[in-house]
DNA sequence: TATTTTGTTCGGCAAACACAGAACCTGAAA
DNA sequence: TTTCAGGTTCTGTGTTTGCCGAACAAAATA
């Protein structure tokens, strides 16, 4: 059965929607949610605009964009000078979860330069802002351990 | 030794900054940044609005939020018409990793719908979908598992 | 009752940003 | 050498958003 025009056009919709609230701009959500439902391997710039009906200039930019984090790749043809794309084969979601984390280091970091700007490292906000370094500092030292564990799972 | 007032001053704005990268409003950012360094434990609302020179009105909604994402707790004090805040002592960045792991949830959920609007389930794409279905599936399960270890070495 | 304290909320402004359209570029083909 | 295909970059515009100031509570005080 053949999915409804309409179930792809939401999910692309979708899609822009989700990511744009992780910060990403909507027409990049687009973009990758068509990648995800088209059943070509990889698609053209020109099927693109036409598809989510947007510019050029905003498919150019967005795209580049999603390359540039290796989300999507760039796919040529001998004999063809258009460039199609593709949902990047190795987006490494491990690694999207690593970067996450290191977001988290950055805010460890900042906590532990507080804490040393404080006069009293005893009182009530100084033990809350060691508490937190405290489980930052052994989340930190301990999620590669914890991920690793897939991919041992994954060989047995 | 006392911190120098402009090292309190750039950690605050840096704060904001950190913040805001996240999503936050750089005033929050700066609230958050004064209550870690301010050697009282708790600052009243006027205090605010003046070390930060901020509007009585941007202080007053950025305040409301991170009470509401209880990030900050208001106290009160008897015969003290002022509200004061502080850090919430219970601020649970064990809670707050949970809730990032949520928006993966979504992310997730939202790739099983991609891969049932496919064709072809044994194409590139669909393997790719598939396999990253898989790993957060893993993730998603084994997650709280890990971080309980933290209660468990606490204990020790 | 009038005034002050302690905020909250509303209207508006300025900056940021996503997108569109058009001008522009580059290399192949005619 | 023009023309065209395939994009990219620049400029303008509408929307969103953070912040401010001013108007507006609400409750204590005078």
């Amino acid at each position: 059965m053949i999915p409804e025009y309409n179930e792809r056009a939401n999910f692309i919709e979708e899609t822009g929607m989700i990511f744009e609230r992780l910060g990403v701009t909507r027409m990049a959500g687009r973009i990758l949610g068509y990648l995800m439902v088209s059943d070509k391997e990889h698609v053209s710039f020109d099927e693109l605009t036409q598809v989510l009906q947007a510019s050029k200039s905003s498919i150019s930019t967005n795209l580049k964009a999603l390359v540039n984090v290796e989300f999507v790749k760039p796919h040529t043809l001998p004999g063809d000078r258009k460039t199609y794309y593709m949902l990047s084969p190795d987006i490494d979601w491990r690694g999207y979860i690593i970067r996450r984390f290191e977001n988290i280091r950055t805010m460890n970091d900042h906590f532990k330069k507080g804490l040393s700007l404080r006069v009293n490292p005893k009182d009530q906000v100084s033990k809350w802002l060691s508490g937190t370094v405290e489980f930052y500092d052994w989340l930190l030292k301990e999620y590669p351990g914890f991920m690793d564990q897939w991919q041992e799972e994954k060989k047995m």
